[in-house]
DNA sequence: CCAGTGATACTCT
DNA sequence: GAGTATCACTGGT
């Protein structure tokens, strides 16, 4: 079942447990590329009564932030360290400013154009990550506030149940309050994490 | 381990 | 407008 606006409404950590073991597919000209997800982190909103300092929301509506505070179901993506590409799913309602990051996924369709797009990296290298996952899904800043219910990058239910587990979030020293925000989800048991 | 890369947001003038 | 610090990362050593 493709998700529609309605799967996206909810807050980060909701929309962030329920896209672990969900599928990202993505339909291009050259083929399909399709993912099984594994790995996000929720950004946005309190924990305990404590705002998230961690996310490009914080600090109000810029015009990069702008995809973040519309409507769910729509996509944010950014460039980090002037080289790669992160997707994150907008969720809530406008003016939230809830994001899900995802990190890694396990391949299920278009392997072969996912190790085109690759190059050299093979294996959990390939998709574990979230610069990884962009390049091998053939997403860039064009898909900047891609509408995911209508649009060729969209999200499935997935045909298998999974388990879910959570820790902190990666990489989010700097985040007085929102560093130690349980906010990462992962499918229990997967190889297809980024470390 | 650590260099590479550029957009962004912030601080001055 | 210019200068600068920072970054939700990756790949090769």
């Amino acid at each position: 079942m493709k998700w529609s606006r309605e799967d996206y409404t909810g807050s980060a950590v909701e929309t962030a447990k329920h896209l672990i073991g969900a599928v990202l597919v993505h339909e291009t000209k050259e083929g399909i590329t399709a993912g099984r997800i594994t790995e996000c982190e929720a950004y946005g909103g309190f924990y305990r009564g404590k705002p998230d300092d961690g996310a490009h929301s914080y600090k109000g509506l810029t015009p990069r932030t702008q995809a973040i505070f519309g409507e769910g179901g729509h996509i944010y993506v950014y460039m980090i360290y002037g080289m790669y590409w992160c997707m994150n799913v907008v969720c809530g309602h406008e003016g939230d400013g809830y994001a899900v990051l995802l990190r890694a996924l396990e391949p299920l369709e278009g392997k072969e154009l996912m190790e085109k797009r690759r190059g050299k990296a093979r294996g959990r290298l390939l998709t574990a990550g979230p610069g990884r996952l962009t390049m091998a899904m053939g997403i860039d800043k064009s898909f900047y506030g891609a509408d995911l219910v209508h649009g060729s990058v969209y999200i499935e239910d997935g045909k298998e149940k999974v388990r879910v587990e959570r820790s902190k979030r990666i990489n989010i020293d700097y985040a007085r309050y929102g560093k130690n925000f349980p906010w990462r989800f992962m499918m229990k048991g997967s190889l297809w994490i980024s470390k």
